[in-house]
RNA sequence: GCUCACGUAGCUCAGUCGGCAGAGCACUUCCUUGGUAAGGAAGAGGUCACCGGUUCAAUUCCGGUCGUGAGCUCCA
């Protein structure tokens, strides 16, 4: 009698089969639909599907991937992507094949051409092709072939980097070439049976790519595409595109005058008054946090001795970012991090374990040397400021004040309505006390602290009530750290803030405080930003709102308008009382319509218009406008004020979130 | 850094298969003084990113530099 499994389905059932049966195999003993519409399955919640002929040989939770699921999404793009590579060899005699993945909005292909890479031009054809072949239901055809087979097919064929891949795919694997039509391509899979799911699909770009990502490998030309289920779908993908592109934190920068760059200095951004409003009102907001934490802000040099990043550590490991200058037969460095001076600043005195946590905030401004290539609009700069802290703590008060900083993070993200999500990545192999030469008792003492470090922030994640991934290993190698992604509007994810335990840098600093038994101590430092850079925070709140942004950050909240020139006089008045309630307020003095500068002052993103005639000027009253919610109607001049002010509220933290719950024994200072 | 694309007025973009550089908006001046998304007229504004080459002639063609953008293993 044959072996049996057990396969748990998605509705806890679970159902014994011989062991040997396939996922379609389940799929049809479920319901003939469903073994119709079955593409592939996800085995133990595996991160990608696996093809319907794959035999089940243990026990396994299965989900069926169908057709028309968002699951089997990928699967019907990597399709697309064979179907792409198909017609480019058709229309393109002698391009090579290497690698065609689905990805997550879409699909690609890389070639590799003698006669060099593709352009825009050729999407089409190509597209055109696709759907030709598409159109006449092609099959796709699962074989399971020896390697020794799919070699000599391949070498015959002169595809030479697909033969690179055969190599190196692991000698037990099973290897299977799928054929969509005449046009083989040794594929994992899965697929969709035939190209009568090929409907909706798109080409949406070119570009270069190295060989197996490596930049010493040939160029190889890649085309982007998407595809989807239905046409419906493939358009409101593209139309959210679109959005992003009209929500492009560049054009919006430009559009509504906050910021600009100029060729003197690359990838380096100019803020305008109205930018540097932003910029400061986010240091401000930030900044009255630090009250109730209990942080206090300080400055340090732009320029140092190089000698103080060879004791960091950032001179052997971080001198290609760096910017140098030398002066006086001396080499300075400029700042790319704050930890360096902030070291040297914990060591300037004596301190007690009575002192700690010692909390230093810092906006200063930093510079990094990026690649060109890899700048990007605010979002990648060579020049930036972070709301950077760090706490040099003992190891019993990591916990609580993570906690602390948690609870910050997680306030300051909800203000602007900002989902977020946890990983927290663990101890990696290459670590602070795994070096060679340390003493079994070393070795121990450091096993403990990495211990101790994570049970503390598994601690503090689960007081703030936070789910969190785990990247085992993913650790820096002198901590294990936090990373927080958000969401914005548009459903895109971003890494903002970090919180990183670091057992490393006070000890190259040796840095100490006195401890209880009158011996010395070695500081844990806990780095943490929560924006992350201020500038990259910008251009993802700038995309987030689509420029809409917060009152209380508008640059300028409102703008005051008047029917007619006469009336200036009394626009001069309100915009007078607006100021000394501390609004941020402009005149439009300009001998305009009425109809021209309401226009100008929404393109212009204004949130609040007061328009000002005779009417109001009688009645010492405005005419409100408000952006998206229009036109609110006359009322008096107090009224209005109140409005705005109530609007403009800027969120203020709640002391009571931020109590800390341990008390040194003791301790008298405050 | 590498591949490809792009760089024309403050902005958005035309244009020249090599022969004195264009529009709209914005700006300035004048007229207009008006009730919730563009009133009218006139004017000013450019070393066509920069450097070099080819040519009688280069914004245009070629090379280089700078800048910007997309991409550079979410693995057959």
């Amino acid at each position: 009698m044959s072996q049996q499994v057990n396969i748990t389905l998605p509705d806890g059932s679970v159902r014994t089969y011989d062991s040997g049966i396939t996922i379609k195999q389940v799929a049809e003993s479920i319901g003939k639909k469903l073994g119709k519409d079955a593409i592939a399955g996800i085995v133990d919640g595996a991160d990608t599907a696996i093809d319907v002929h794959t035999p089940l040989t243990k026990d396994a939770s299965l989900k069926i991937v169908t057709v028309k699921s968002e699951a089997g999404l990928p699967v019907v793009r990597h399709t697309t992507a064979h179907l792409m590579a198909m017609a480019v060899q058709k229309l393109f005699p002698g391009t090579q094949v290497t690698i065609g993945p689905a990805i997550d909005n879409g699909f690609y292909y890389d070639f590799y051409r003698e006669q060099g890479p593709f352009t825009p031009d050729d999407l089409p054809k190509i597209e055109e092709e696709m759907h030709r072949i598409a159109k006449q239901n092609v099959a796709m055809v699962r074989e399971v072939v020896t390697r020794d087979q799919v070699k000599e097919r391949f070498t015959k064929m002169g595809e030479r980097f697909k033969l690179e891949i055969i190599d190196a795919i692991p000698a037990n694997d099973t290897i299977t070439v799928y054929t969509l039509g005449d046009w083989p391509d040794v594929c994992r899979g899965p697929h969709v049976p035939d190209s009568s799911w090929l409907k909706a699909f798109k080409l949406t770009s070119v570009a270069g790519a190295y060989w197996r990502g490596d930049e010493r490998n040939p160029m190889l030309t890649r085309i982007y595409g998407t595809a989807f289920w239905t046409e419906e779908e493939l358009a409101k993908h593209l139309e959210v595109q679109e959005e992003a592109k009209r929500r492009d934190h560049r054009k919006l920068g430009k559009e509504l005058d906050l910021f600009f760059f100029h060729p003197y200095a690359p990838a380096t951004p100019f803020f305008t008054e109205k930018g540097a409003r932003i910029y400061n009102g986010l240091v401000d907001f930030i900044r009255s946090y630090y009250g109730p934490l209990d942080m206090g802000e300080v400055i340090t040099p732009q320029l140092t001795d190089s000698e103080l990043f060879k004791t960091s550590g950032h001179y052997a490991n971080y001198k290609d970012n760096m910017y140098f200058a030398q002066i006086d037969e001396r080499e300075f460095g400029m700042k790319p991090m704050n930890c360096p001076g902030h070291m040297l600043m914990f060591g300037h005195a004596k301190h007690s374990y009575r002192d700690l946590p010692i909390r230093m905030a810092d906006f200063g401004r930093l510079h990094r040397y990026e690649r060109s290539g890899v700048t990007a609009g605010l979002t990648r700069v060579r020049s930036f400021c972070q709301d950077d802290a760090h706490l040099f703590v003992r190891e019993d008060q990591i916990g609580e004040e993570i906690r602390l900083q948690l609870a910050m993070l997680q306030d300051v993200y909800a203000v602007f309505g900002l989902e977020m999500k946890v990983q927290l990545s663990t101890r990696p192999e290459k670590s602070l006390g795994r070096e060679p030469g340390l003493t079994a008792e070393e070795r121990a003492s450091w096993d403990k602290a990495w211990e101790n470090a994570e049970a503390m922030l598994r601690a503090a994640l689960a007081d703030n009530k936070l789910e969190f991934e785990l990247n085992v290993g993913d650790g820096a190698f002198y901590g294990p750290k936090l990373d927080f992604q958000v969401k914005d509007a548009l459903g895109r994810w971003f890494q903002l803030g970090t919180i990183q335990l670091d057992y490393g840098l006070p000890r190259r600093f040796q840095l100490s405080y006195t401890n209880e038994q009158s011996g010395e101590s070695t500081p844990v430092v806990i780095h943490r930003a929560i924006l992350g850079s201020l500038e990259r925070f910008i251009g993802i709140l700038l995309e987030h709102t689509a420029g809409d942004l917060p009152l209380w950050l508008a640059p300028v909240q409102a703008r005051i308008i008047t029917i007619n020139d006469e009336l200036l006089a009394y626009g001069r008045e309100i915009r007078q009382a607006l100021e000394d309630h501390g609004v941020r307020v402009h005149l439009d003095e300009r001998s305009e319509k009425l109809g021209f500068k309401i226009r100008d002052a929404e393109l212009n993103k204004v949130p609040v218009v007061m328009v000002l005639g005779a009417k109001e000027r009688e009645a010492r009253s405005v005419s409100v406008r408000w952006r998206k919610k229009g036109d609110l109607g006359v009322m008096p001049l107090d009224k209005a004020i109140q409005l705005v002010l109530d609007a403009a509220t800027v969120p203020k933290p709640d002391r009571a979130k931020f109590v800390r719950r341990e008390h040194l024994v003791g301790a008298s200072h405050s």
